[in-house]
DNA sequence: TTACTAAGATACCGACGGTCCGTTATGTTG
DNA sequence: CAACATAACGGACCGTCGGTATCTTAGTAA
């Protein structure tokens, strides 16, 4: 099955290199599946039509659906850390600082709707039909992520400490795969939502969700940070 | 197909009050699997099979899988939130009152994994497969028990008006919905995380969680009632 | 007793994730 | 250049899922 769409520059992957660019192939088309269909509706038969391959090929480079999202999870939140360490945390007063670390993490994650669409499936429809070896890598890389998030928020806010910094990230994360409006309900229920105000309440706009949460957390935290009970 | 473990007084459901039996039967039934698999697992053979009817009976009473588990959700809020209302506010500065509000609901919800399981699938596998019909009247029902809380918060929290109390609550169910260990990852990978300290981080005790927010959150509501922006 | 109606049971459908096995491209060796 | 070994590949297949169509039969009314 030689495809005139993708790019495939060899037909058979017999070396190492070869056999990491057919998984970053499958990572990609996977990505790009994602801006058009919610987690749950990713088959495999359609992720394998869209790198050209049988669907037992892309089983020979993933142990499974789900470990192609994992690791596309992890790639994710690899590509987002990197943008977030590239801003730098400014000056002003900590009520301050908090706010635009909101406003930073609110948008940056609004900017990602892959990530937030992976993170918020992970429990609920990731973490199945993995092997234990499998499930136990993703979760120390996932760990070395959060390390890295927790630091970086005490860069911005160092008047909290490691706790309420690893606090703060925490509610945020959580908060924000909560709000994601994971996938979003058929046309007609959203059409109905707009007719009738009284359901208008419904359409939460994330990105003020997630603002929001972050704003009111930190200074819940500053506030105790300053007289501690 | 009659069957001697179930309670089927009658065979066949031919009054209003019958089927209205009938229904309630398959709500408790799907609600006492729940305790045993995560709402993924639930499926319809199994359900039917635990109601000692056929399939398709089942579909006879509702119209998909999901519309079982969306009305039983809405039973299972109805029944929290009775519990909650029961619980009298109490006296004590508003700090004191606002962790004492975040034990409450920390504490009736561990208390009702059914339903943190439902909530937490809500959106990503729930709200499926349904009817807009369905999905608008489901939505209806929920925005009222969501009045409900906010009114009960602000029974506890006077001092923060109705907009904060709004976010109080919407914050606390969203991380308890984040928090909730959907499933739970195979006994293999719990046994790896209690083994390595590292991975111990892992397991997240709801519990405590969804207290700390909620106490963290109504300081940080409290002290921008005091000090508006 | 008979006839009608709707609840219940059965067989079936397409789609899913995943496996098995025969085929064949491709690098290596003579 | 030809023969070979190997493993990437393709496609047929499996069991199970949610859901539907259709037939059977229980329970009621005439």
């Amino acid at each position: 099955m030689v495809c005139n769409v993708c790019d495939m520059t060899f037909q058979r992957a017999r070396t190492d290199e070869q056999r990491n660019e057919r998984r970053r192939q499958i990572l990609d088309a996977a990505a790009a599946m994602l801006t058009e269909v919610p987690v749950a509706g990713l088959t495999l038969t359609a992720l394998s039509r869209r790198v050209c391959l049988a669907k037992a090929n892309v089983l020979r480079y993933f142990e499974s659906r789900e470990a192609v999202l994992l690791a596309l999870l992890e790639a994710e939140i690899a590509d987002w850390i990197s943008e977030l360490e590239s801003a730098t945390p400014g000056a002003g007063t900590a009520p301050e600082r908090g706010d635009r670390l909101a406003d930073l993490l609110a948008t940056s994650l609004t900017r990602r709707p892959v990530l937030c669409d992976l993170i918020s499936a992970q429990s609920t429809v990731l973490e199945r039909n993995i092997s234990a070896d499998t499930a136990l890598q993703h979760k120390r890389a996932v760990l070395g992520y959060l390390g890295t998030l927790v630091r970086f928020t005490g860069r911005h806010l160092p008047e909290l400490g490691d706790e309420d910094a690893a606090t703060l990230m925490q509610t945020v994360m959580l908060t924000a795969v909560a709000a994601w409006p994971g996938s979003r309900p058929p046309q007609a229920v959203l059409d109905a939502y707009a007719a009738d105000p009284a359901l208008a309440v419904m359409c939460v706009d994330f990105t003020d969700v997630v603002r929001r949460t972050t704003e009111v957390v930190a200074a819940g935290l500053l506030t105790r940070e300053r007289q501690p009970r």
